[in-house]
DNA sequence: GCACATAGTATCGAAACGGATACCACCATG
DNA sequence: CATGGTGGTATCCGTTTCGATACTATGTGC
């Protein structure tokens, strides 16, 4: 579901600027492992409740997505209601510092006013 | 074009995260701004040469949206055959270390075998 | 006078994306 | 017996993306 990009990634030295952003981008991966690196390791409703604007079938999407890339690992716990946690790969820990230069940047240049990224759905 | 993503950063603190890569995000806009940050100033088919799967519409659209975002200034010269440098502005070029965080953790793990990474069209 | 290079634009249409909605099994609680 | 919470899946269907193709203007070289 992420885009499908580039089959050949045939941008000489820049392909490894575009095989990360390949992994990262999708409409919620960023917010995805940024709260899995706060957060460590949230539970499926949890996400929903952080990212009240995500449905189940996007949120399900970016997940399998993520895991099928290697960055997040998935276990369920053979319970009844069931529980499924969601945790960051080593690979994905990984991926710390370029989500930090991501969050820094963004911190010093996008200028949020502060109100418009709450996480209410302020419907 | 860059995929709408979210009307609303409703994510909290990792609006951050989401709003740079609303920038980033794009087909092209990653091997644009590697090359830029690389080159300094390059030309439209100068692009389409370093990028020979591009389309002249998908990389209009991608600069423009680049250019419309402050990422990159677009200088015309009135001459004839016409001449139209790409640059980074400022705020272009203040994202360096992002792209570099990008680039290093492509390099360290995405083992981009070399030969899949031509310039060529290998058609 | 024809082709080539420059930097694009316009239009078509297929494919992908992604929201809405309904649905599943199972258990606990009231 | 119905309702809520768990973690999803299946289907429909409008919207968006983006490649292919054709086309533009002007000046130079052959």
């Amino acid at each position: 579901m992420a885009r499908v990009r580039h089959k050949r990634l045939d941008c000489s030295p820049g392909c490894a600027v575009e095989g990360v952003l390949q992994l990262v981008d999708g409409k919620w991966k960023g917010v995805i492992l940024y709260h899995l690196l706060e957060q460590d390791v949230l539970r499926f409703n949890a996400f929903r409740r952080l990212m009240p604007n995500v449905t189940a079938r996007m949120l399900t999407n970016q997940l399998r997505e993520l895991e099928a890339d290697g960055l997040v690992t998935r276990t369920v716990y053979a319970q009844v209601p069931p529980k499924v946690e969601y945790g960051l790969s080593e690979r994905g820990r990984s991926l710390e510092p370029v989500i930090t230069a991501l969050k820094r940047w963004g911190d010093a240049h996008l200028e949020l006013s502060p109100g418009e990224d709450s996480l209410s759905d302020a419907a």
